[in-house]
RNA sequence: GAUUCCGUAGCUCAGCUGGUAGAGCAAUACACUUUUAAUGUAUGGGUCCUGGGUUCGAAUCCCAGCGGGAUCACCA
């Protein structure tokens, strides 16, 4: 049971005058729409004949009655539509219900209708639908927030409260047009990626979310149970190690685009769940890798923007290609002015200890290193930028270095100070990946609980040969956020994850009945502001009773007042 | 997790050094063959986030809690 606002209340009413004039307010039947909202405004002024008998259906979302003639805007999912509806048009016999009734009264904003027509242009200039049918196809029982813009597109009243906005996306989208671009260029974004990978013949493939093992990236996981075999399973981190295995099983490039679940803080820029695309190519090495990604994200800005270069906040930011390659010392040499290349542990713990980085004993060289790059070079990296080659002890997957001592394979692409690619020559060595999980058990055991496990299947299949692989990762929700100048992730997900609403579980009027109260004095514990059982046990009786004799007799209800008794045996 | 700001009508927000709450939109009623954020007149609508405390008196001051935003930390 839900207290209802005087509003929703209103509506309800509608509802039921609706049914009593013997019209479905939710009719079964399809409507059948020939145009939308958008084509009309585009081709109207050119193909004037071609909209002479339009059907259209929306929300209402905004009317202007004047006495025997109303002006009203429709909303379809491109847009809206002023709607210019006549008495003596839609009620052309004596009864006059349907408008004076059924379009002033009993509809409201928020209602889906469908109307039939013809188009004309208003004396004031605005493409306009003549109505001669109007039909309700939905009623809407809760108000929704009126936004309001004029010609200059300044917003009035706007729906703005992000809580509300992410809880209630559906009102959101609804009221705020420019969301919905948002998530439209998401799924554009997407689809453009999937089609260039496709037309590079690699395949999209589904691995398993549910995992006994997780692995493929140092993070948190969460935990679950299946029940049939008795044991704990984990939401995937990473399908890293699952693509892998489908290269050694003889496929050339595989790709999946999906959910990874990670247990780990939320913020601007983390949902506990994220999707993520990763690629794996067989016979390519991470060079091939860094000119395939600046061709897909030169490609994907292209089609979003119609140029490479996008507005990010107060920067533009360029994704034509070649980007800018530097290696992670070269970088800290450079931003820092360090050079870290020849340091020990020691050394490293000391420049972060002079540097004001927070260390802890946990952390090995790579996480040391990588501490200070954090620190000093990341928000540098405006323009997309390579960093590569990565100390060994932060990439227990990569293939060892072709050249460089101590370093592997491996970048990660940076813009406007973030990461959004990881990538590497992919370690094929069975004998060394079991080296490297080993040596990442030791980190566990020093307290890092983010270093990776044993996954002995995989190294099953690595024994049997894997050849050699670049693999990809891409953060979509932050590729995302950069291409529609986002500065959350929240505003990239539909639905993100938010703390639970406070529920307060309204008693119903069985519930008061049951405690012994009569049905006629409910309306009396409600006007106290009683509406939960907890509420009314909390009441001293001698004042529950005064205030009930008093609110019956001011609600002048018809039913005699409680005795003292009663009133007492309710709150037992 | 830390710091800080915020929570008042369906929505957007006022509300002064404490004196029991206000506007616009939305809603309801009436008028009008007229438009375009916003026609006129009238009316209804509130657990001032929750719980304590101070006080004759709390939306307002204090404490705690809940929820959210921002900044930071961890991370993708």
């Amino acid at each position: 049971m839900q207290l209802l606002s005087e509003q929703e209340l209103e509506r309800r009413k509608d509802r039921e005058e609706l049914m009593q004039l013997g019209i479905d307010p939710y009719p079964a039947a399809s409507f059948p729409i020939n145009v939308t909202a958008e084509d009309i405004h585009k081709n109207y002024e050119n193909n004037k004949t071609d909209y002479k008998d339009i059907s259209i259906a929306g929300r209402l979302m905004s009317r202007r009655i004047m006495g025997s003639a109303s002006f009203a805007e429709i909303q379809d999912a491109t847009g809206r539509l002023q709607i210019y509806i006549r008495r003596d048009d839609i009620c052309p016999e004596e009864d006059k219900t349907l408008y004076n009734t059924v379009f002033k009264k009993l509809l409201g904003i928020g209602d889906f209708i469908g109307v039939k027509g013809y188009i004309f242009t208003t004396q004031t200039g605005e493409i306009s639908l003549h109505v001669t049918e109007l039909k309700i196809l939905s009623k809407s029982v809760k108000p929704l927030p009126i936004v309001k813009r004029d010609d200059d597109g300044n917003v009035y009243d706007g729906f703005t409260d992000p809580e509300l906005r992410y809880r209630q996306r559906y009102v959101d989208l609804t009221v705020n047009p420019e969301v919905k671009h948002v998530f439209v260029t998401r799924s554009r974004i997407i689809s453009k990626m999937r089609q260039y990978f496709d037309d590079h013949g690699w395949l999209e493939v589904e691995t398993p979310i549910l995992q006994q093992v997780h692995g493929g990236a140092a993070a948190r996981p969460f935990h679950t149970h299946h029940n049939t075999l008795d044991m704990p399973l984990f939401l995937r981190i990473a399908n890293e190690l699952y693509l892998k295995r489908l290269i050694v099983g003889g496929f050339d490039g595989v790709y999946e685009i999906g959910k990874m679940f990670r247990n780990e803080g939320m913020d601007r820029t983390h949902n506990p769940e994220f999707t993520g695309m990763e690629i794996y190519v067989a016979y390519k090495d991470y060079v091939w890798m860094m000119e395939m990604v600046e061709d897909l994200l030169e490609k994907i800005t292209q089609s979003i923007h119609g140029t490479t270069k996008v507005q990010v906040g107060d920067k533009s930011i360029d994704f034509a290609g070649p980007y800018r390659r530097l290696s992670m010392f070269d970088s800290i040499k450079e931003y820092a002015g360090v050079d870290v290349s020849e340091m020990d542990e020691v050394a490293l713990r000391a420049t972060c200890h002079s540097m004001g980085i927070d260390v802890d004993d946990s952390m090995g060289k790579g996480k040391l290193i990588d501490e200070i790059f954090g620190e000093k070079v990341e928000a540098h990296l405006i323009q997309p930028t390579y960093i590569t080659d990565y100390p060994v002890e932060m990439t227990p997957l990569a293939k060892k270095h072709r050249s460089k001592e101590g370093l592997v394979e491996r970048f990660e692409l940076f813009v406007n100070g973030k990461e959004i690619a990881n990538a590497y020559s992919e370690l094929n060595d069975p004998i060394v990946q079991r080296e490297r999980f080993e040596e990442q058990l030791k980190l566990a055991a020093r307290g890092d609980d983010e270093a990776m496990a044993m996954d002995e299947d995989f190294l099953r299949a690595l024994e049997y040969g894997m050849p050699p692989t670049s693999g990809l990762g891409i953060g979509i929700d932050r590729l995302t956020m950069l291409l529609t100048n986002k500065s959350t992730i929240q505003e990239v997900l539909f639905f993100p994850q938010m703390r639970p609403e406070k529920k307060i579980s309204i008693a119903s009027d069985e519930d008061f009945m049951a405690l012994g109260i009569p049905g006629g004095l409910i309306p009396a514990i409600r006007d106290l502001n009683i509406q939960t059982i907890e509420q009314l046990k909390e009441q001293d009786p001698n004042k529950l009773f005064n205030d009930v004799c008093g609110r019956r007799k001011k609600l002048k209800l018809e039913v005699p007042n409680p005795s003292k008794e009663e009133v007492e045996a309710w709150l037992k």
